[in-house]
DNA sequence: AAAAATCAATTAAACGTTTGTTTAATTCAA
DNA sequence: TTGAATTAAACAAACGTTTAATTGATTTTT
């Protein structure tokens, strides 16, 4: 903490930590300077309200993902099923990592001010692109069934927000301790997620599995 | 509203909006009283305090859920693929109707308050249990594979979670009219996250898809 | 049956905190 | 000496909650 950008930054994620764990409204600008080790008067001088802050908190954090998926949907020696399995690791880790960024995200797409909303939303429309290029470019290959995209894409965000969003019922439900070391808790989740994950893509995409001819197992649904 | 469980309730439902509307810290007790049309302190004096209004209301919901599934569970009639259809079926319907009131179970299983948190994480442990019975009914009966069963669960609560937390964002990526009528908006959601899932769990469930010998197009994955 | 007593329901007003933001003074480096 | 960085203090507004007074219906007493 040096320099200017690094204060301003060190506010950024301190805020990301308080909002995440209490909420926008929840998170008083005092909680944030305090912790922060800054004086309460410099959250305005620096971002000019709470609001702009929180604004400044979802730009921060959201440039960083577009870089990598344009590069694995260009990458030509990938198999298509390589690409959607990359896909998986990318975003279990990105969000595993990014746990406390995301609860935010989740919670303010529905949020009170239109900007927030906006750009929140903004910052999900454009995952969902990356994704369906990939999705898209197997069903042109013959590879992927002609599943709903948009519907996979929100099966695969879902899916691991909706085990990120609270550590106790994962715990519970994953057979952990509860008390489980920070680091073990988030290796092990990932690892679960990205084989069920996999898992589930590989059985929904495949081409192979498209309803077929019935058989006794499957007669009449 | 001639009795007075009417007007508890009546209390309720509207903070129950308002919770979903702005979130727990956002919305104020002269917010719900307003507009519940009640005088300020009639909260107090019925719920004991705002924490604990939250804490009826998700008893309020919680209960009238289990009674459903317990049947569908025990429905002899049904294959165990029907049961799964309508287990989609069931929590589509019933997320889409209570969006309000699973925004807030979403967002509040992160709560500050540990009675709080506890009871939102028991009422998901009670959804674990029931459509864990059903999944390992039809793994017991060699129709189903071995698949992670717990995040199999997250699947679908996440994927129906994913799409009812933004209505801009469902509008626009499902290629709705942003200025859609209510009704006809969740009844289009509700259709499109049955299909999607039922084919999801289908193509997952299935021990037909499950990894068979190697073919050209999968081999090495 | 009329009057009195009782108690829950309801109200307006005020309570003390905490909120986000601003001010005006001070520090500190250029 | 200039101007940005930082501070403590104060600001009005909004917060959850409590109080004390009043209403209104039900029950008890006469």
């Amino acid at each position: 903490m040096s320099d200017k950008s690094d204060k301003r930054e060190h506010i950024l994620s301190v805020a990301e930590e308080l909002f995440a764990e209490k909420g926008f409204d929840g998170a008083s600008v005092r909680d944030i300077a305090q912790r922060a080790g800054v004086n309460l008067a410099m959250i305005s001088y620096y971002f000019g309200s709470k609001e702009k802050l929180l604004e400044s908190l979802l730009e921060w954090r959201a440039g960083y993902a577009y870089g990598i998926l344009d590069e694995l949907n260009k990458d030509e020696s990938l198999s298509q099923w390589d690409k959607v399995d990359r896909l998986v690791d990318f975003y279990v880790d990105r969000i595993i990592n990014n746990m406390k960024f995301h609860a935010i995200m989740w919670q303010e797409s529905s949020a009170r001010s239109e900007e927030i909303k906006n750009r929140s939303i903004g910052i999900k429309l454009r995952n969902l692109e990356q994704i369906t290029k990939i999705i898209a470019d197997g069903q042109q290959k013959k590879l992927f069934r002609q599943v709903d995209i948009p519907m996979t894409v929100g099966t695969i965000m879902g899916t691991i927000s909706y085990y990120t969003q609270s550590k106790t019922y994962s715990c519970v439900t994953l057979s952990l301790g509860e008390d489980i070391n920070d680091e073990q808790y988030r290796q092990r989740l990932a690892t679960r997620l990205k084989a069920h994950l996999k898992r589930l893509l590989r059985a929904h995409l495949d081409i192979k599995n498209d309803s077929g001819p019935m058989t006794e197992d499957n007669k009449g649904h």
